[in-house]
DNA sequence: ATCACATACCTAAAATTCTTATGTATATAA
DNA sequence: TTATATACATAAGAATTTTAGGTATGTGAT
């Protein structure tokens, strides 16, 4: 939800992150996770998060596990190998995403521009 | 081009902003000081940019004006008094963005939170 | 009791935005 | 003359998201 289309591409960084931070996590605890630490600024609809959630799976980067809790089926979500390396790759990329939106966007802060 | 497929959402803000710096643009130019400013990092297409440009002027943030310079034409680009609102709302989107994942991101660095 | 809300999963149509692939045209360097 | 750079443009397809539904249980309020 909310007016924010500029999630767009970081949602699987997003996932991966919170999986590396958290070793298991199930969809909905994703969604109250980011809206808490966003001071709900940032609020993933469940149209966006089980898509992508499904698509780690099958990329082989999650791994599932479904629980009982209270009568309710959970999944759990945790990280394969090859989706704990996938977290170093795509925080990296993001990272120097951020670092070349700063480049074009604030002129004034150029390092290694020194007289 | 490049493997960016997080410019989606921020492209309009990249276009605006530039225009904020430059008082008007034309398309192939912008692609180039994206490039230039990224060190080629960030590429922007053809086929993102000018769609992104018509939109923006058929919302009445850009305005043209076609020059006759070589033998080539260029379409010029500025911003009109909407646009000028709209740098300023977009870009605190994207600042306010950014800080959130930030806070999802890198739960080392929380700010406020001091004992 | 029933209604709204929270928890918990899911999918499908539509919208948005981008990539890829073209097309047109001029100028220049190899 | 062939490739590259400049300069505009569009269209098909891919990817990702929003919107809008659907199922089901538990709980607090009316």
């Amino acid at each position: 939800m909310s007016n924010n289309n500029l999630i767009k591409g970081s949602l699987q960084t997003i996932i991966l992150k919170l999986l590396e931070e958290n070793e298991r996590m199930y969809g909905y605890e994703i969604t109250q996770r980011v809206k808490e630490l966003t001071a709900g600024e940032i609020k993933i609809t469940e149209g966006a998060l089980y898509p992508a959630l499904h698509k780690l799976e099958a990329e082989g980067l999650l791994s599932t596990d479904i629980q009982q809790v209270d009568n309710r089926v959970r999944k759990y979500y945790s990280l394969t190998n090859d989706g704990q390396k996938e977290v170093t790759s795509k925080m990296s990329e993001l990272q120097g995403f951020v670092e070349n939106l700063q480049r074009i966007l604030t002129p004034d802060l150029k390092p290694g521009f020194n007289i």
